[in-house]
DNA sequence: GAAAGCGGTATGATAAATCATACAGGAAAC
DNA sequence: GTTTCCTGTATGATTTATCATACCGCTTTC
């Protein structure tokens, strides 16, 4: 069963609001399963705006399944039944680490291009001006629904070394170690941002939901850039972890990552 | 001089979103300064809405700054001149590395008390059912500006051995150590949520605005929880960021966090 | 069983956003 | 210079969101 897509989110802008908010509070932890919310007014009240907004939010949030309403009682946090799989991918590997979900997480080519990077994308690659990347779109999904949508920009005279059908079915890793890039070293940031039209529809959510932001830029040896990655997760289905310890001797103790063992490479991100 | 306040996001749904969306784009490092923008019509056209809607975005990014309209010619994207100085951790050695801003990064206490933590709080720090905690509220500036919003969460035992003036001044992790607790590891996971109108209001950004979150929970040798951080941070103002090498034997290549040399402990997150 | 609190529903007023359309003037290309 | 495309500006209609208020029926509590 092709579970619901998520997002009935409300139109108007402080309905929409309060239904973002309220949602993050309930996926984010704040508010635990059982736990019941402040009555209608009381809400309206706490977010400045009337119980008819207030209502539209709640609308929302019960047909995404995440709140139960009984009339005389009350609403509350529903069980996350809607929790079926996250993906939980490790920072300090790059390794994506399927908890409870091996179903397949495939890969689909949205877009495919040549062309010159915006500004930032080539300075990041130590582009020359004018310089041509190829340019390829893919969603990923894990059981059928999406949860990441990557963009992932390679120097063109690197690109050459595997074609549009290639990208489809083998991670670009492989494909580049196998044109003979060495692959040194990497650099990414993680962000937030909104989800634009384009991505939303991807992924399946309403435009303006808040996406997690990856941005990865793979090196050789010699330093130069041989790969732009650009990724979008969905948070209620993909999660960032990383494990740390602490270390050194009590005049210099420090963090430092965990590295899980890997079970050998999988997929990419 | 204390800059202005970034947001001026126009009320509207759709021209909140467009304006959003836009300021992604430029901030993201899609489209750089100097790059001019579709007409006023056209992003009518591209965004599904009427010209005046688009042209009530383009008036918030301009105000903004972001962007700079000549009639007749056109609508491009100014030089980020708006990127004051960005703070910039390490996100496998939890330090952050204030590149060029030595300002002091101050910070200041927003609530403080104790109380029964939510579910999965509880959840995650091992807690008994009704066991309490203390919790603090806490704003991170940078050169006045702030930059993050944190609450941690720690059990009250263990709260137990600083006072609400030691929160303001001193990082936790001293605190801890100090009460003879024995950090060990921690796990860390990093997603993206919308700005509620409480920490909208803390980081001087209007609500819905996209945020950096960054769950943190700390364990001592035990395994015992020994603190909840849930850290929210401003995408323009901060950024995580790490460096992995490509390591290990040809048959066993795989990634590992470079662990920055660390010129003694700093701050907290 | 009465009272208080809650969600479910309805209504008309008010405010706000959005739209469709039009025209003036600057800038650049031909 | 003329054409074309752009922003700047204006107007009035229209749709949409929001508000204030009221009443009903259900649940829980006292």
């Amino acid at each position: 069963m092709t579970q619901m897509v998520a997002s009935q989110a409300p139109d108007g802008s402080k309905a929409r609001r309060v239904y973002l908010l309220l949602r993050d509070e309930i996926l984010g932890g704040h508010l635990a399963p059982g736990d019941s919310l402040p009555g209608e007014l009381k809400l309206a009240e706490l977010h400045g705006v009337s119980r008819v907004t207030i209502r539209r939010a709640l609308e929302g949030l019960e047909t995404d399944g995440l709140i139960e309403r009984r009339a005389g009682s009350g609403t509350s946090v529903r069980a996350p039944g809607a929790q079926p799989g996250q993906i939980i991918a490790d920072l300090a590997t790059l390794m994506p680490q399927l908890r409870w979900m091996e179903e397949a997480t495939t890969a689909r080519l949205l877009a495919f291009s040549y062309g010159v990077p915006p500004g930032p994308v080539a300075e990041a690659l130590g582009l020359a001006e004018g310089a041509r990347v190829q340019r390829a779109v893919r969603l990923r999904l894990a059981g059928g629904l999406p949860f990441s949508h990557l963009t992932t920009q390679v120097p063109e005279p690197i690109a050459q070394g595997y074609s549009e059908s290639d990208l489809a079915t083998t991670p670009l890793f492989r494909l580049l170690e196998r044109r003979g890039v060495v692959v040194d070293h990497a650099r990414q940031s993680v962000s937030a941002v909104l989800a634009t039209p384009e991505v939303a529809e991807a992924l399946e959510l309403s435009v303006g939901a808040p996406l997690i932001s990856l941005t990865r830029v793979v090196y050789d040896a010699a330093g130069n850039g041989v790969e732009h990655l650009s990724a979008l997760y969905r948070p209620d289905r993909f999660r960032l972890e990383m494990t740390l310890n602490r270390v050194g001797a009590a005049d210099a103790r420090h963090w430092e990552p965990v590295v899980v063992a890997g079970s050998g490479e999988k997929a990419g991100p």
